[in-house]
DNA sequence: TTGTAGGCGTTATCAC
DNA sequence: GTGATAACGCCTACAA
């Protein structure tokens, strides 16, 4: 009721601004201020902001006046006022290092549908191809209230220095550093489960495809092969080292399919290289799996559709993605915490390209 | 030089501030501030703001003073404290349905890149399964200084609405609506090429698999196909209406090879489903391109490693994403200008999938 | 229950 | 050249 002398009524606050014309800057045009909604619902904007917050009492008869006011002049607090004003960005940040395949995709996706359930946005990074890394990540850092780091985008030292400045990091794909929080998938062990069904199907000369140089996860599957391999009395040939996309695999493929003793498995580091190997494979007139068996890590939509169906290993990427945000969010609002580390489960996805399997289904 | 009364030396600024500790809602713990460097420098904080920004007149002897401050000190300006002042957050927002294939991951990189060129870092939001896309939306205009909308994403209203609140806008992959600027590719044009291509094979049993009304690009492909076959007085057949992803197509695939008079050519929305396609034919016994020719569109690196390899059209994607950063940038800067719509010229690339060139290379 | 007033950290406009 | 000082828009003790 009454919402009349909306014309006259100088509140105190109310002659405060002068809102001219804006400077040679481009600056957006901050619309409707917390002082005019105030000086609408004849109130302090201190009520404003109780009513809008919910903090503190208000009487029910000025509260439906606010809100009348701020529903009449559509009022959207500005975003950068309570930013300072809290000091927080209400915002993450992640560094990947490309697009490209199906993995960072996916947990970027994770990462931002849970942060924004935690009333966070997401900022990204893209570090791949460029050299200025750390003055990137920096600067990114000084734009959220924390960030995650994937994988190898940054050395170990900018994380340190990070964590020196104080701002929340989690690390995802990426052995832990002190200062930050980690969350992984489990590797070593499904890799060693893995080789050994490949043993268990007679394979004897298993190569593996990847560089464990280049991702700890990589490093952790490579450990998980070569020591199952091991454990039968096997000596591991050294990794083939290649990147991770299909025309690496392709590659590495020939390459290895081209020796005079060939190997009968081809453990890829990813299903991107893996299906670079089918394709060698076919080309090479080699059949999968009767000659030469193909898995590969991480169970990617294509991993389904291949000829033959690939075995591999599945990762949870979204959910990855989702434990860092809530991970990230936890040490934003709980000032000190001991580190957490946390590691998540992998299945072995067995499909045609390891082997028969008679009682098995496609 | 001379910068030695550190200890005392109360500036008038120097007593402003307490610093107490934190209330409960954490706070970033903004560090050094531009009045700790001022009181270093022995000088106002006008001017240490004037060095950082290179605005106005500041005597070398100065200079030296405050940036020797600023670096013992190791200051960093508050972005938060800054956008305030400024009024602009400093950031651009992009909206996607999600980064599943490669095509708007590759958009999203572009735009990143070329948006931290621009000084500006990039907010993300994907809508894919959301139903409150609009809020979301709406969110997250509130948090940048302006946003892309890739494809359809949002419904025309919300765009308009955003518009309305002057927030600068630019529109991707999707037709222009009034008040944001566009950038799209050409697709009508290199369609009915494509057609052309195939009808001069002797293909004349053209089937399109993908859904115009789920897109604007898709539309246009349809569009210029079918309007390609009608300038031969080939009565086209109805779009076979598929999803995006390589299930899709397979499923489509299979559906229409399955007929009593099966189409002699696939024309596929994008290369996902045209390698869906590929696996339909394969598994239903039918040589590609012999038997079917088969078609994508958008270049994706599979598509060069497809058996056979595909033939399709190359989009600029990553071009795209720049394109639509720098319209953006353009917008938020230049208050008021001439609505702008490009369009980014697209390529034929002939591999082997649609049919035998007796010439071409690989 | 409500209002006052002092931050939050910069930028920018004036005087001097 | 330099320094006060008023914005910028909101939050929140502390008073009343």
């Amino acid at each position: 009721m009454a919402v009349k002398a909306l014309t006259s009524a100088a509140s105190p606050a109310g002659a405060r601004r002068s809102r001219g014309g804006a400077g040679v800057t481009a600056q957006a045009p901050q619309g409707v201020t917390i002082y005019e909604v105030a000086e609408r619902a004849q109130v302090s904007i201190a009520t404003v902001s109780r009513v809008m917050r919910g903090s503190g009492p208000v009487s029910s008869e000025t509260r439906e006046r606010v809100l009348a006011a701020i529903d009449e002049l559509a009022f959207t607090p500005s975003r950068l006022g309570r930013a300072l004003a809290e000091r927080r960005h209400a915002a993450n940040g992640i560094v990947f290092p490309d697009l490209s395949g199906p993995y960072y995709a996916e947990v970027v996706l994770g990462y931002e549908e849970a942060a924004g359930e935690l009333g966070r946005s997401v900022l990204i990074l893209s570090t791949h191809g460029r050299r200025d890394a750390r003055e990137l990540v920096l600067d990114l850092a000084s734009r959220v209230d924390g960030l995650v780091i994937l994988g190898r985008t940054v050395p170990d030292g900018v994380v340190r220095e990070l964590a020196a400045t104080g701002r929340p990091t989690v690390l995802v794909a990426r052995p832990p550093v002190a200062g930050a929080d980690s969350v992984n998938t489990e590797s070593a062990a499904t890799a060693g489960r893995l080789a050994e069904h490949l043993l268990g199907h007679g394979r004897e000369r298993i190569a593996f495809l990847g560089d464990p140089r280049r991702s700890s996860d990589v490093a952790q599957r490579w450990a998980g092969v070569s020591g199952a391999l091991a454990a039968r009395g096997i000596r591991p040939a050294p990794p083939v080292r290649c990147g991770f996309d299909e025309d690496c695999g392709y590659e590495a493929g020939r390459h290895l399919l081209g020796r005079r003793r060939p190997p009968d498995a081809l453990v890829c580091a990813n299903d991107e290289i893996a299906l670079g190997a089918l394709l060698a494979a076919e080309e090479a007139g080699r059949r999968v799996p009767e000659d030469v068996a193909v898995t590969g890590w991480d169970d990617v939509m294509s991993a389904r559709h291949s000829r033959p169906a690939l075995t591999t290993v599945r990762q949870p990427m979204r959910e990855l993605g989702a434990r860092a945000a809530r991970a990230l969010d936890r040490r934003i609002n709980a000032a000190r915490a001991a580190p957490r580390h946390e590691v998540l489960p992998t299945d072995l996805v067995v499909r045609k390209s390891c082997g028969h399997h008679p009682k098995e289904e496609s």
